[in-house]
DNA sequence: GTCTGAATTGCAAATGAGTCGCAAGTGCAA
DNA sequence: TTGCACTTGCGACTCATTTGCAATTCAGAC
């Protein structure tokens, strides 16, 4: 969530190499949207953005997915039927990491909780409990501006 | 959650009428449906089910709307790109209520939970404190059986 | 019970997000 | 530098959902 200093050419051509994937300039302009990104990012933004600096859009989305893949972003929906994608924590541990998102249900802003917001009570079911077993939690309603 | 005992024909039309929408055989099969379903149904599977009965997709498709437009249905994606169906508390409080969905990553299993466990830390944020505003709670991970 | 206008249906065509095939271009390790 | 596997661009394609429209069916008024 909290977003380190905005990364060098460098440091992503390392990150996308480290995970072996070539650094080629449309990978490198994803990765560095996702890297600014406050949120989780779907498809149509990305490629909206990215389109004036002529990169095709089954490009950026073979990417997104090659990005997923690797293990550098993850794909979610977050219950309104759209992709997004949000980078995964650094190998150092400088970003995202498994927060509560929020989705209004009205204007469809998304908003990234700190984690610890919501708690599952940790009932005795199955050899695992629940609260071990989950891997995402998403929260939809009405943002505070479209309350 | 907790489902009353099959509701009749005429309880079917009346739900429909109460909420101004005709009581069609179509809309019923599928109202019958979403009534005996233990969980959210997804469209496929409501109109794969229906088919064999004669009533085209579309058809049902509209239907899924019309409820849910009408507040008797509740559209959902559970987090994997597929709509899904549920029945919404009924007038009497005898249906569906706002209890949080669990969705298996690896099989796609729906299972509903109770209420209450998953507990929101009432953080102030706005007018309205988050809990106050969340409407609907999504939990993703591995079920008991994919584990 | 009939009648009538509005809601609904069936079927086919349209839409649109997301994917794929393939020939041309490029990164990168040797 | 060179060679080749990896990528890209672009068009074609898929498949879920939506839409247009004429024919049919409700529901409420005679
Ligand atoms: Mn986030
Ligand atoms: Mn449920
Ligand atoms: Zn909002
Ligand atoms: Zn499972």
């Amino acid at each position: 969530m909290a977003r380190a200093g905005k990364p060098s050419l460098d440091d992503l051509k390392t990150r996308l190499r480290d995970a072996d994937l070539r650094a080629t300039a449309p990978r490198l302009a994803v990765l560095r949207f996702l890297y600014e990104a406050p949120t989780p990012v779907s498809h149509a933004e990305l490629a909206d953005k990215l389109a004036p600096e002529g990169w095709d859009r089954a490009t950026v989305y073979r990417n997104l997915n090659d990005l997923t893949d690797a293990g550098i972003a993850r794909k979610t929906d977050l219950g309104d039927h759209v992709w997004r994608f949000e980078l995964l924590k650094d190998t150092d541990g400088s970003h995202t990491d498994a927060h509560p998102h929020f989705v209004c249900d009205e204007c469809g802003e998304v908003s990234c909780l700190p984690e610890g917001t919501v708690e599952i009570k940790s009932t005795r079911n199955g050899p695992l409990r629940l609260k071990e077993r989950v891997s995402e939690i998403q929260l939809k309603g009405r943002c505070e501006r479209c309350n």
